[in-house]
DNA sequence: CGTTTACACTAAATCGTTTAACTAAAATAA
DNA sequence: TTATTTTAGTTAAACGATTTAGTGTAAACG
């Protein structure tokens, strides 16, 4: 491996000024146009390769962000890490990635882990309130705790719920079910609140009997729980509302398996679109999530905080809702 | 940020010292059990946490492995993104991930600023043949080059294609279409031979107007196109055979919007299963990876590669193939 | 002619680790 | 008692960059 001081010693010239040169400061620092060259043919000629190791260690920065998340493999959140490592890599960073498993011990391991590798930054998906003090700049998305005071890029959740249940509830639906992940997640909460808005506002009475909380831990279980009641009893709902992709997935595959007679009738809604929404029964109204903007708007907001020191703010986008 | 320096002279000791004792070298140092309670102590006093930059800069190793694919976001390499992080977790490795957007050039490039990054070595599904020279330890899986010396993960891709193709000629169809992406990828020219020999075994002329190669920068447009051949022309494929589970996707979509009247009698098969097969017509019997084994296989052949140099040979899975 | 300025660089410290080689004192062996 | 080994450390160089504070020379200026 060459080093600057191999490429100082085979051009004539000191470690400084081969920095200086492949830095491109050469012309700033003054150095002549011949001994530009001949370091820049040096360099190549020993296939120099900069470390970028030492770099960060000289600099105190790394150029990387970490980006936490529950699930990479969820396409909602898979869809973002790509948009994320893209504009990162515009922006000179490389992009460290690590799924939760909506473990707050985990998430801690795993900032601890970053914060060791000397990561500037990260963006994340928190699995716990409060959320981590990180103490070092940090971006939060999809789950916005109130209570904090790093910046963040949210959505408009309660207005969104509001939304899809009102269209819900245009389609003649009196009684809609509503299946929710555990309520302590502040977008689910919000969520939440813009399901009873909507039913109040049109005179429907809220039934706590036809709300669901699953585990996260348990998707699978608690959906077919969630939804065998919603469906079986003698008094079944007609819509139901999911606060998140993967339980209305999980709903649709409930209601193809056991309660195939349901498929025509009822409709669902749910956040974070999928494309198969676009071809499956029940028909699912979804609030499609602009996740471009928000990967966008978490690696400008995080590299403005590592570059600036100074916090900006929160940053709220509007879902964009798909009728079928 | 405390660093050894300031343990070292708060506990009135040399920086070796307390580098001996915080790596747990401490006993076979002959350090005395006063002298390593107080550097402890101490080192928890100031709330010490090593750098892992400079320690990897010393150590000419950075414990970070890079997982390079087409698309994170794609389920099945999200998966496998997820179960990479956590078998590199448990030996030590934080893991740096990259979309190549199947462009050789970016994947070239991305190799590069890994390398600058000192990582030790990449699990990749290559976007590029001949795959790149990283020269540097390397796993590829899902797309496996049969002229590489590297080692890798594979799965039976012919075989599994022509089982596949067994199983909708078994159910009574003679005319089986193939969409498939670009074949010069490796994976799905076995795949496609697959399909041949099952059509040979059972006396069924292989007609190249059945065939479809999508390009894999335009696939919507290019699957719709396809399914709609197969499907318009005055002589219909009752079966089609997909080779990947994005394109079996979007042969989904097209045929709910655009061919409903076949969705019932028309029979899918593909790969990579995904969730959504579980609940949408047509039917797909779907060829489902071992994620874990791969992913499993991947870091350890990879982690083997980088802690003792010799290379690992190939390693090869079975499907498993979901009927429905 | 003496001083300033521009030019073309360099020396050396620094970032935070690791580690080979060394030392001084105490314990043990001959 | 002396020689050797063990104990309990230390020193200093190395990893590969960045960067501050120079140095020496030559031309320009007044």
């Amino acid at each position: 491996m060459s080093s600057l001081k191999t490429i100082a010693e085979q051009a004539g010239v000191s470690k400084t000024t081969v920095s200086f040169v492949l830095n491109g400061r050469g012309d700033e620092k003054n150095i002549s146009a011949e001994t530009q060259k001949r370091i820049a043919d040096t360099a190549k000629r020993l296939n120099y390769r900069p470390n970028h190791l030492a770099r960060s260690l000289s600099l105190g920065r790394s150029y990387t962000i970490g980006f936490i998340v529950p699930d990479i493999s969820n396409p909602f959140f898979g869809k973002i890490a790509r948009l994320v490592e893209h504009f990162a890599e515009d922006k000179g960073y490389s992009v460290m990635v690590a799924s939760t498993d909506e473990n707050p011990l985990k998430e801690q391991a795993i900032i601890e882990s970053f914060r060791n590798r000397q990561i500037d930054g990260v963006i994340i998906a928190p699995a716990s309130n409060p959320p981590v003090n990180a103490s070092m700049p940090l971006v939060s998305f999809d789950r916005v705790y109130g209570n904090q005071s790093a910046s963040f890029v949210d959505i408009n959740n309660k207005e969104t719920a509001a939304k899809l249940t009102q269209l819900l509830i245009d389609s003649g639906n009196k009684r809609i079910g509503l299946v929710s992940l555990t309520s302590h997640l502040p977008n689910i909460s919000r969520r939440i609140e813009g399901y009873k808005q909507a039913l109040l506002s049109n005179a429907l009475v809220f039934d706590q009997a036809l709300v669901f909380e699953i585990d996260v831990k348990n998707k699978k279980a608690g959906v077919k729980e969630a939804v065998s009641r919603l469906l079986a009893g003698d008094n079944p709902v007609t819509a139901v509302l999911f606060l998140n992709n993967v339980i209305a997935a999980e709903g649709i595959r409930t209601v193809n398996r056991y309660y195939p007679e349901c498929l025509d009738t009822l409709q669902f809604a749910g956040f974070d679109n999928l494309d198969v929404f676009d071809y499956v029964l029940p028909k699912v109204t979804s609030a499609l999530q602009p996740s471009e903007d928000i990967a966008r708007s978490c690696v400008e907001m995080l590299v403005h905080q590592i570059e600036h020191k100074n916090i900006s703010k929160g940053l709220c986008f509007s879902t964009k809702i798909i009728e079928r």
